[in-house]
RNA sequence: GCCCAGGUAGCUCAGUUGGUAGAGCAGCGGACUGAAAAUCCGCGUGUCGGUGGUUCAAUUCCGCCCCUGGGCA
């Protein structure tokens, strides 16, 4: 029977050490499910696992993405498809480990299966300087109805893809619903829980030690990159090209990325909480699944 | 020691011509289908530094005291 495990967590909460742990014991290969640690450029502020990590349990998805280039769910899940498959192909156990829900999400449950949607069309929306709302009630008035006034992303999304296909983010959302890989897999699901004191205390200690590995000798090459391609968002890249560009100090920048972190757990877990009830909570310190 | 400016939410500050107060940030909760480390939504009681006085009523006016900055000595 085919079998798939999967790790999740808020960061700093010690999936890839519990995941080296669990390939070396169960014969597994580590698959990446973060969406910032597919880009080759940032190993250390992305607290991708280490070259050293790499040699010793075989892992994949890390740093496979040029950071001039977007990257998305759908090619993560395209991509994650080809390495589980080869997994079983191969007789290991696929370990599946990250951070991103979404990414968790459209694996357990599939994607909605939509035409590519040209890039001058993404650009135009992009870009659109109207009132994206008011632009999506004309055109799409139940997706609209859907959404909140200022979320920017997610009215770019519904506007672009009733422009290149004709026809609502919904219908295809409904209709064109992709199978997942796990259907009829045998999935253990576990999720990693540490008390937001000790992630909170964690996240911020490790931030330092990424400035004293050398994150700002990361961050430089990349300064020029156009702030909207998905790596610049990365927590740490926009604080810190804010120093390099002279905007902040780097006591300030250090502030804000830790802060963002912050955030970003509280989200995690909220997301965690919520959208995927149905996982196994364990306690990082005596896991010995 | 004297003079000036302040002491209001965890932080930075606004405000009340006297009727016990509100923003931003932080924090917390929530949403989430091709940018998701993203993008959004919601939540504001705190001896208004202390203590006396005036007043129907003081965080607000007056006195004294304490603390913090700055200036003069």
């Amino acid at each position: 029977m085919k079998h798939v495990l999967l790790i999740a967590g808020p960061t700093a909460s010690g999936k890839s050490a519990l995941a080296m742990h669990l390939a070396a014991r169960r014969n597994g290969v580590i698959i990446n499910a973060d969406a910032m640690q597919v880009y080759r450029e940032l190993r250390i502020l992305t607290a991708r696992p280490s070259i050293a990590d790499e040699r010793s349990a075989a892992h994949r998805l890390y740093g496979h993405v040029a950071g001039s280039e977007p990257y998305s769910v759908a090619q993560w899940l395209r991509d994650v498809e080809i390495e589980i498959r080869a997994a079983w192909e191969a007789g290991v156990l696929p370990i599946v480990v990250g951070g991103t829900g979404l990414y968790f999400k459209a694996l357990e449950q599939g994607l909605a299966d939509l035409p590519p949607i040209p890039d001058e069309i993404r650009q135009r929306w992009r870009e659109f300087p109207g009132d994206l709302a008011e632009e999506l009630r004309r055109r799409d008035p139940a997706s609209a109805a859907s959404l909140k006034q200022r979320d920017r992303q997610r009215l770019t999304r519904a506007l672009e893809v009733i422009d290149a296909t004709g026809k609502p983010l919904r219908h295809w959302q409904r209709v064109a619903q992709s199978q997942s890989v796990l259907a009829g897999v045998e999935t253990e699901k576990l999720f990693l829980s540490v008390s937001r004191e000790t992630l909170y205390g964690r996240a911020e200690a490790r931030f330092d030690r990424m400035l004293e590995s050398g994150a700002l000798e990361e961050v430089r090459p990349v300064t020029g990159y156009n702030p909207d391609l998905p790596m610049m968002r990365a927590i740490g890249v926009k604080e810190l090209r804010g120093y390099l560009l002279g905007e902040s100090s780097l006591v300030e920048a250090t502030e804000a990325a830790k802060i963002a972190t912050r955030h970003y757990i509280k989200r995690q877990l909220t997301w965690w909480r919520n959208q995927m009830p149905d996982w196994t909570a364990v306690d990082a310190a005596n896991s010995s699944t």
